[in-house]
DNA sequence: GTCAATTCACATGAAAGAGACCACGGTCTAGTG
DNA sequence: CTAGACCGTGGTCTCTTTCATGTGAATTGACGA
């Protein structure tokens, strides 16, 4: 019974028409022939990494811009357009890409010179050695290679948040320490201060070069996602007036493409899964919130105990108060919550971070505010959607028993 | 009424500890010739 | 004699605690008009 049944799932889906036509065009690490609206800042990088061809140590580059304007899109662009001479003309060159925001991958000093080694093709042991023999085996690799190397550090303030600039340094420095290869930095960041926020001696030498990505206005938005709409979608299932829409959306919060291309896969796939042969624009509304709330309920879920506490605190005290609450009053609440679930209480200097790490995370805002003779505190509120609320909350009470 | 001092209730920082990982080198053990 | 099991040491990483210091405005209280 239950097999005929799952058989007949996947019958249909296998003669069901799709809207999409390809979809793997909307995955995350899908590079178009063309980058749109970013001709200027390919040219510009390519300009400056140029001389790799000839063996010249290329200036480093920093790059900044807000997210989902197309940053790594346009570093892996160019340097992929870059790699393909280098190996036609047989010229020693190496292109390295880190994401310093992966976790367990590189987002500490010890992670991020491993994980570049092993692209080196000399994988060191996750921990357990110390800092300065990963550097010296990294640098080892390096020198082995004889060649131009081309460091590419993604979402690189996360690291140094994180870990301070000394990494950053480091690697600045390592061109004094060795002569048979070098090495270019390209450190891509989402804030646009980082830069002062580092140490003079590292700015200067990592920001020789630097290329500013600005946010897509709602046009340009639209012209991406009619670019990628046109490889993804079948012919004519776009009603009119969706890609607008989904612009518009995307425009509202500082012109992310990322976002709205997410926007219009989701609602590609709602029209499927609804049997309509076109993606309307109720899609997008249904689209929108579908996104909200996968998001809010995948990190409710995947946090852990101690921090769904304190976020049902918040979210129960809420529910009688409906406005402003403060953190001594999360505090208490958790307490009491702790005994009866039995759990170990942490300090309230933790709750406080934990509180400010689910501001971080657009769960809550927490605002920091003096009440003048009754103290300063954070003034905090909640900021999941109200359609998803009961449902999170639910979900928390079940979590916190287990 | 005005103004500076006080005071509250935390925020924010720094340092350090606990416990989970892990690599490495040395020692012990058992199996092999 | 040698491979593998089994320590102890020393390292990283994450989550916390402890201790210390900072802070913005309502309140207080002294002062002068």
């Amino acid at each position: 019974m239950v097999v005929k049944e799952f058989g007949d799932i996947f019958e249909v889906f296998l003669r069901k028409e799709s809207v999409f036509f390809d979809k793997r065009v909307f995955q995350s690490n899908y590079t178009p022939e063309t980058i749109p609206h970013r001709e200027e800042q390919a040219k510009q990088i390519a300009n400056i990494l140029a001389p790799a061809l000839k063996g010249d140590k290329p200036s480093n580059i920093f790059i900044y811009g807000k997210t989902g304007t197309g940053k790594t899109l346009t570093v892996k662009y160019t340097t992929q357009k870059l790699m393909e001479i280098a190996e036609r003309e047989k010229i020693p060159l190496k292109v390295l890409y880190v994401n310093c925001k992966l976790k367990r991958s590189a987002d500490t000093e010890y992670r991020l010179i491993a994980q570049l080694a092993a692209e080196l093709g000399k994988p060191l042991p996750p921990t357990g050695l110390p800092t300065e023999e990963v550097y010296k085996a990294f640098i080892r690799v390096l020198n082995k290679n004889k060649q131009n190397h081309i460091l590419i550090l993604d979402e690189i303030d996360q690291l140094v948040n994180k870990t301070g600039d000394n990494v950053l340094y480091n690697l600045t420095r390592i061109n004094e320490e060795q002569t048979e290869s070098q090495v270019s930095l390209i450190g891509i960041s989402n804030d646009v201060l980082f830069v002062d926020s580092l140490d003079p001696r590292v700015r200067s030498s990592l920001s020789e070069e630097e290329t500013v990505f600005p946010p897509y206005n709602a046009l340009q938005i639209q012209s991406i996602l009619k670019q990628r709409s046109e490889l993804a979608f079948n012919k004519e299932v776009l009603q009119p007036g969706v890609i607008e829409k989904c612009a518009a959306y995307a425009a509202r919060d500082h012109g992310d493409a990322r976002r709205a291309l997410e926007l219009l896969r989701v609602a590609g796939e709602i029209a499927d899964r609804g049997n309509s042969k076109k993606i309307m624009i109720e899609h997008i509304d249904e689209a929108e919130e579908k996104i909200d709330r996968d998001r809010v309920i995948d990190i409710v879920t995947t946090q852990p105990k101690q921090y769904q506490l304190v976020l049902y605190s918040i979210i129960s005290l809420q529910s009688i108060r409906n406005n402003k609450i403060f953190t001594g009053e999360v505090y208490e609440v958790y307490k009491s919550l702790c005994n009866k679930t039995k759990t170990y209480v942490l300090t309230q200097r933790r709750i406080s971070d934990i509180i400010s790490e689910f501001d971080m995370l657009g769960i809550v805002n927490a605002k920091v505010i003096s009440k003048g003779r009754y103290g300063r505190t954070r003034e905090i509120s909640i900021e999941i959607p109200q359609t998803i609320l009961p449902k999170t909350k639910k979900l928390l009470e079940e979590n916190i028993k287990a």
